[in-house]
DNA sequence: TAGCATTCTCGTACTTTGTACGATACCTTC
DNA sequence: GAAGGTATCGTACAAAGTACGAGAATGCTA
């Protein structure tokens, strides 16, 4: 992972990983039927960084910093993302991830179709934001200028009227940090599933018999 | 495109390529810089596809139709999601489509940090769910009960309880296809976002000078 | 302690990839 | 028909994963 963070997936080869453990290539094949089989093993080490949601916790706050936490983790190796749509076979770490995230939903009050509902909204929500970010040719607000800039001069006056207008007097104005828009998304998601739920507004507790 | 569609992008190659059209392949560097410019290529395809919202139309189902389009595109060729990702440079048709999303929401009477926002989030999810749906290990509610049957079996009896319970008494039930989730999920952040507008259910029509 | 078996290491080499280089063939235009 | 651009492609190299099998290190039994 560390070799990945710094080279990109593509710097994670079985030379450079043989190097960087001071051994060679063909002795990593000892330990390791092939190179998928330590894909898989970096996913799942993947999940065990995401924090799990408690399980007594109120549902929202839990589920909130559980995807915080997941959007946190692909921020900080973005390479992850396109690994997790590879590989096909879920590890431990990313089997318990998934149980807690349910028993969470389960006690809260949510019905199977519903947690089902949730699970997807969610997960296709954090993995997609994360697919955003990483896909964006800029890094933080100040690149994001320097890349825009020239971007939207090339737009010979008429092309894209709307994407000139979003551009210029939003996105580049000071203050705009496309990083924000995470936190929207998942509040008025969350917002929508608790409207969803029985007891629309509830009680602290008690939901479940 | 079709190469990758049933080869998998790995089966693109320039050689595979080349004997696909019949040359070989050296030739193809005469009307291309490198591999990566026929990757760009293909990704701006992919965006041609997508269907552009109608500008008149109403909004709430313009960015359902394309939504829907998008996903349907992005089934059609699930590697294309993991090209996304890499690719960094957007070509016309990208850009065409975003402005076309953006003017649809702002003759919807969005403000540019709504758009933004609505931006943000739909998109997230659309390329989510497909992210989803494609790393997912089955493929259609058939193949689900083949995949997930063996695999909640070999859950010794303790480890995992509400993902066995949910995979038993819901996933593994008839009737029940994970393709149906999106439509939840995108019906949720709509209305979610009509919400946020300023003329909450607003006439039909009117909205902007 | 000697002998043997298992575990671990790694040199060599083959395959598949993208693509640099430069020679050839073709096709227009004067 | 000569000139010069356009298009084709044979050869070859570098980097990747990894098969094969020889050797070294380690541990276990008699």
């Amino acid at each position: 992972m560390a070799i990945a963070d710094d080279g990109g997936l593509a710097g994670l080869t079985i030379r450079s990983l043989a190097k960087s453990l001071e051994t060679k290539p063909m002795s990593l094949y000892h330990y390791v039927r092939n190179k998928d089989e330590i894909l898989d093993g970096i996913v799942d080490a993947i999940f065990n960084e995401i924090e799990l949601p408690v399980p007594g916790g109120e549902w929202k706050a839990e589920l909130k910093r559980r995807a915080t936490s997941a959007r946190k983790v692909l921020r900080r190796h973005p390479w992850a993302i396109a690994l997790m749509e590879s590989r096909t076979t879920p590890g431990m770490a990313n089997l318990r991830h998934h149980d807690a995230v349910l028993g969470t939903l389960r006690s809260a009050g949510f019905s199977l179709a519903l947690a089902a509902h949730t699970y997807a909204l969610l997960d296709a929500y954090v993995y997609g934001s994360a697919l955003q970010e990483a896909s964006l040719p800029f890094d933080g607000p100040e690149s994001l200028a320097e890349v825009a800039g020239p971007m939207v001069e090339m737009f010979s006056a008429g092309d894209y009227p709307h994407l000139r207008e979003f551009a210029l007097q939003h996105v580049l104005q000071p203050g705009y940090d496309f990083a924000d828009e995470f936190d929207f998304g998942l509040d008025l998601i969350l917002d929508g599933l608790a409207a969803h739920l029985p007891h629309p507004v509830g009680g602290i507790e008690a939901a479940e018999a």
